[in-house]
DNA sequence: GCCGTTTTCGGCCCGACTGTTTTCAGTCG
């Protein structure tokens, strides 16, 4: 069974949290740190790179020493530091460093002068009094543990992408009002436009903070007041959402819009290439000494260090600096370029409206096409459709598709994968059919082996085109069963099979890495809304921005290409 | 522990805010 990404990198986290506990040296601790995320954001297997003998100090920010105790884990299964670590640090130790106030200087001192293991420790503690009296701690930190502590904020909780646009839409409104605002705007992972965001980053330029952070703190949905100040303040708003305001003068919009977007990990590379060249970048701009000579826009700021504009999508410190110092960054979809969408569902099964309103919806959109999925029997919640009915089904498109212009239905299913790797269809069915697109939705739990083996059995059938939603995940609700995706866009390149990037908010499945990682095998995607009623065919934009993150290109997107060229690459050999 | 357009040793992103102090350490993003 192939060690993951994820557990490597898992691994060199825990490592970080003790080593940072236990005192060790910051720069040994970031090490540990930025190798896990470097190893979590790979679109290769690492496994498979020890396998082949590919030399893994060539990955950032791994070396020779990092490089050992990767293999190491991928040999054993674990890793011996790790042990050792946790023999002198107690690993619950590490869940402290999520409650606000606390970091490892603070949690040292807890567990030196208190010997505080646990919560439940920590929660003693403060009860009694005891926290407040340590040297460096006072009444407000013992106050703020105790808070957090029964807010049992175990995981962080993040928002969907959707859901932020809602908040995002009313804030924005309410402080645009204010009148004394230039450029606002939020940046941060929204702008990145990743599917969750942990908080928002909204920026201002004014010549008023003072009177812009008042309005602020004052909105409506206001729960908490974290921190208040000229430039920067931090709310809680009810929802549990942390929203941040920065208000910077219009001569460092670049610059600040630069910095809050982020990732962390894109500024750090850039500011050193900044230093390599004399120069220095924070929020405010890019300055030669004590004097500023860029910082306005974000453009300037890239061109002063010989880089084109990297789109904040891309701006994950995954390839994208050297992708633009070869002038090789890849040329994104964009909306305008999906031509028709490859899973919607019509009132045949769980869907809203009919075929009619399905194609009116998609043709007024300017699509070419649009296939109706309906399910198969198998999800009986849905209504699927078996064989006489998917009949009638094929027969009314047909029909449809006479009368129709500017649009074309595609003829399809969307069939169950049982749990033995069969569908949930008679090839003889199917093979009426233009599309067949297969999924999952049962016998989640099976083991990673298990699970796999069903998929690639379903793409064995020689009917079955796309993989749905591959994953299974639900953000926020559902985890990913276990599949080796790697092993299944193998599968499904070999097989010219596809897979799906599911355009769901709550889905967006597969995810952003994994969607690299399919354009670096080959494997072409279709992203699809799975639209159950008319309006969810707007999702279309979330599963591009996903799509963007994942570096897809036009040619790298199935639902881009005009209706000829996609039923030539839905003739499988 | 990593890394090299001043370096194979000596650096490692940088500023704002809070709470605890009385000039600053710790945390946070």
């Amino acid at each position: 069974m192939p060690v993951h990404n994820a557990e490597i990198a898992h691994i060199f986290k825990q490592v970080a949290d003790l080593l940072e506990i236990e005192g060790a040296n910051q720069f040994r601790v970031r090490a540990y740190r930025d190798a896990a995320r470097t190893i979590d954001t790979l679109s290769q297997s690492v496994a498979e790179m020890v396998k082949k003998e590919q030399n893994l100090s060539e990955l950032p920010g791994i070396g020779e020493d990092l490089a050992g105790k990767i293999e190491e884990i991928v040999n054993s299964g674990h890793l011996a530091q790790l042990a050792e670590l946790k023999e002198r640090v107690p690993p619950e130790l590490a869940e402290l460093m999520h409650i606000s106030g606390l970091g490892p200087k603070r949690i040292q001192t807890l567990h030196k002068e208190l010997g505080i293991n646990t919560r439940a420790d920590l929660e003693q503690a403060a009860r009694q009094g005891k926290i407040r009296q340590l040297h460096g701690f006072g009444e407000k930190i013992e106050q703020g543990i105790l808070e957090d502590l029964e807010e049992a904020q175990t995981d962080e909780k993040r928002t969907k992408l959707v859901e932020a646009e809602q908040i995002v839409k009313l804030l924005l409104t309410y402080l645009q009002d204010s009148g004394d605002i230039e450029e606002l705007i939020v940046a941060g992972s929204y702008r990145r436009r990743k599917e969750t965001v942990g908080d928002l980053d909204v920026l201002a330029t004014s010549q008023r903070g003072e009177k812009i952070m008042e309005r602020f703190v004052q909105y409506e949905d206001v729960d908490d007041v974290v921190s208040k100040g000229e430039t920067r303040s931090t709310i809680v708003i009810r929802s549990g959402l942390h929203i941040d305001l920065r208000v910077v003068p219009q001569e460092s919009y670049g610059a600040a819009l630069l910095y809050f977007t982020g990732s962390k990990a894109h500024n750090i590379t850039l500011r050193n290439m900044a230093l390599a060249r004399d120069l220095k970048i924070n929020e405010y701009g890019v300055f030669k000494g004590d004097q500023a000579i860029a910082g306005k826009t974000e453009v300037e700021i890239y061109n002063l260090l010989d880089l084109p504009y990297i789109v904040p999508e891309l701006r994950e410190d995954r390839g994208e600096i050297e992708a633009a110092q070869n002038d090789q960054l890849p040329e994104l979809i964009t909306l305008e370029d999906i031509r028709g969408d490859l899973q919607s569902h019509t009132k045949a099964s769980d869907g809203r409206n009919t075929l009619e309103e399905m194609a009116e919806a998609a043709r007024k959109r300017g699509y070419e096409y649009l296939a109706i999925t309906d399910h198969s029997p198998h999800v009986a919640v849905t209504h699927g459709l078996n064989v006489e009915r998917l009949q009638r089904q094929i027969e009314a498109i047909d029909q449809l598709n006479e009368q129709l212009a500017d649009i074309v239905l595609l003829k399809s299913i969307e069939v169950d994968i049982l749990a033995d790797g069969s569908l949930d269809l008679p090839d003889e069915i199917l093979q009426e059919l233009d599309l067949v697109v297969c999924s999952i939705h049962s016998q989640f739990d099976l083991s990673e082996e298990k699970q796999t083996e069903r998929v690639i059995r379903a793409l064995d059938n020689p009917y079955c085109h796309i993989l749905a939603h591959p994953t299974g995940r639900r953000l926020g609700e559902r985890q990913p069963y276990a599949l080796d995706v790697e092993r299944v866009l193998e599968a499904a390149l070999e097989r010219g099979c596809f897979l799906e990037l599911n355009a769901q908010p709550e889905r967006l499945d597969l995810n952003d890495v994994f969607c690299q990682m399919a354009k670096e095998k080959g494997v072409k995607l279709a992203i699809s809304t799975d639209a159950h009623r008319l309006a969810e065919l707007d999702n279309m934009r979330f599963g591009v921005d996903q799509a963007r993150r994942g570096w897809l290109e036009a040619d790298d997107v199935l639902n881009a290409r005009h209706l000829s060229d996609l039923k030539k690459l839905l003739r499988r050999a």
